[in-house]
DNA sequence: GTTCTAGAAC
DNA sequence: GTTCTAGAAC
């Protein structure tokens, strides 16, 4: 067993995270480059749940939700933690080295839309301190790197940066092209969480820590997610999101 | 974070 | 009447 590592009780209905205190650096094998995913991890992680099936009984629990903290309240199985399973899901990484690892979107709100996590567990903006600076700014190579390897780096804009207020739980990085042509973006909490300022530029977190050692969001962030529909590209308002998403089209043909 | 849908807006 | 938004989700 390796930190990181999942361990499925019950037909994957309850995933945990094995973590360590002291996380020997160099647990995972490095890559520089972006790749389509990790076939040895696949193996252990399967050779995990193989260890944990034999052990189990003849008496198969049957999954009905009980009022227990199991999947109640923001515990584990809440979906503000669903970050936490996606990262180590070998499946969804595109890239991972021995800090941090990049998942694509669930639901991207642009053409190309990633998530640069840490393997260390930061609840939020809010637990950041100097001795994170590293890691952020590694995060924001690695961003960079994805953008670089994007195969229309050189017709659309990306930008990188972290939500004010993020609903997912665990510190993550957005990397998003700037067409926001996806089905996925539907409403004006999708479009201000990205075109306002409620998107903290990754350069702008980094010289905010590197200089008071903190993050702090200015209060009243959460107002500008209701900010009237405006155009990134031209300032033109728009009155609707369908409106909106016409309108984006002149400015990013196919 | 998403889905669903009541009722506001047009 | 249809489109669209915004709040609840136990």
């Amino acid at each position: 067993m390796k930190p990181g590592q999942q361990l499925h009780v019950v037909n994957q209905l309850y995933p945990y995270t094995v973590q360590f205190k002291e996380d020997p650096t160099g647990s995972h094998g490095g890559s520089k480059r972006p790749r389509e995913s990790a076939s040895e991890d696949r193996e252990n992680q399967r050779e995990a749940q193989k260890t944990k099936a034999a052990k189990q009984t003849e008496k198969v629990s049957v999954p009905v939700s009980h009022g227990d903290a199991t999947n109640t309240s923001e515990g584990v199985g809440h979906w503000s933690q669903g970050l936490k399973t996606s990262m180590q899901d070998p499946k969804m990484q595109v890239y991972k080295d021995d800090k941090v690892v990049v998942i694509k979107d669930k639901y991207p709100k642009a053409r190309y839309h990633w998530l640069v996590l840490p393997w260390q567990s930061i609840p939020s903006l809010k637990a950041l301190r100097e001795e994170h600076c590293d890691l952020v700014k590694h995060m924001q190579q690695v961003a960079d790197q994805m953008v670089e390897q994007c195969p229309d780096a050189s017709s659309l804009r990306f930008r990188t940066g972290y939500h004010a207020i993020p609903s997912m739980s665990h510190v993550h990085l957005h990397v998003i092209s700037q067409d926001f042509d996806s089905p996925c973006l539907k409403n004006k909490k999708h479009w201000n969480s990205f075109t306002t300022d409620y998107f903290i530029e990754s350069h702008d977190l980094f010289q905010m820590l590197e200089a008071n050692g903190r993050v702090t969001v200015k209060e009243g962030a959460s107002e500008l997610l209701k900010l009237p529909l405006r155009c990134h590209v031209c300032r033109k308002d728009i009155p609707t999101i369908p409106a909106l998403k016409e309108h984006l089209k002149s400015h990013f043909p196919r």
